[in-house]
DNA sequence: TTAGTACTACGAAAAGATTCGTATTATAAA
DNA sequence: TTTATAATACGAATCTTTTCGTAGTACTAA
């Protein structure tokens, strides 16, 4: 069904840095990715350009140094991701993957009342 | 930090299936996951061996036919599964997740109640 | 008892993801 | 201009996961 166009793990990270910080060279992906963990320029470069195969991103090749931006939007990737989550982790049930996030999270009051006028929206729709 | 034992989405089906239908043998898990795609009993076999070899389950050699236990706990494991989503497409924030999850739900009437009333009690541990 | 069927063990191929070395070229600085 | 630095391209090695064929053995029914 829908489970193409799924990044990889680490493509997943490279998403997140070029959704965050905007059009990236790969020097600033890899500088980015450094802080977490080790990894070669040539490691990151060679990701990006299989990304920019699968058309998980855009590239402009004007200037000498390439730079990249994120073709596919973040709350479709997200969502997709969740999705599939939910049906390989929760058996497909939302709320139970609801259920357990809220308990083993440590979200703020304010959290917790943004999360209640969201079901109190979703109630009033039924 | 926590991700090791972390099972692969193959052995995370199989392991759904144990949680489910309890101890089994290869052919019953090879059944149940023919239901969702095409897959070779010698492949569920190997599979499960390897399950084995890591710890996830357990397995009674008594008779010819072996059966199969899972030995990690459900909600451990899901649990840090659900953090190493979290932690990776959402950047750590649980209410994200729940917000999106809620968004894209067909949670029913009663499941949102639940939801509330967990809400309401980690509210009121603050 | 024999033939067919169902099971395990195991190695290895295939597929997917990640890592990196080397070659080449462009740019910048001396 | 020469040298050093910084990019890209690309192939190939490695690692992990998944798949399956083959061999051997136990069980069952005729």
């Amino acid at each position: 069904m829908s489970n193409k166009n799924k990044p990889t793990e680490t493509e997943l990270e490279i998403l997140q840095i070029l959704w965050q910080k905007g059009p990236s060279s790969v020097r600033d992906v890899n500088d980015a990715m450094s802080h977490d963990k080790e990894i070669g320029y040539t490691t990151t470069l060679k990701l990006m350009q299989i990304m920019n195969e699968k058309e998980l991103t855009d590239r402009d090749t004007a200037s000498r140094t390439h730079i990249y931006t994120a073709k596919v939007e973040e709350e479709k990737v997200k969502s997709g991701l969740l999705k599939n989550f939910i049906n390989s982790a929760y058996r497909g049930s939302a709320s139970s993957l609801v259920m357990q996030a809220l308990g083993q999270s440590n979200a703020s009051l304010e959290e917790l009342d943004q999360i209640k006028s969201l079901i109190q929206q979703i109630e009033d729709k039924k």
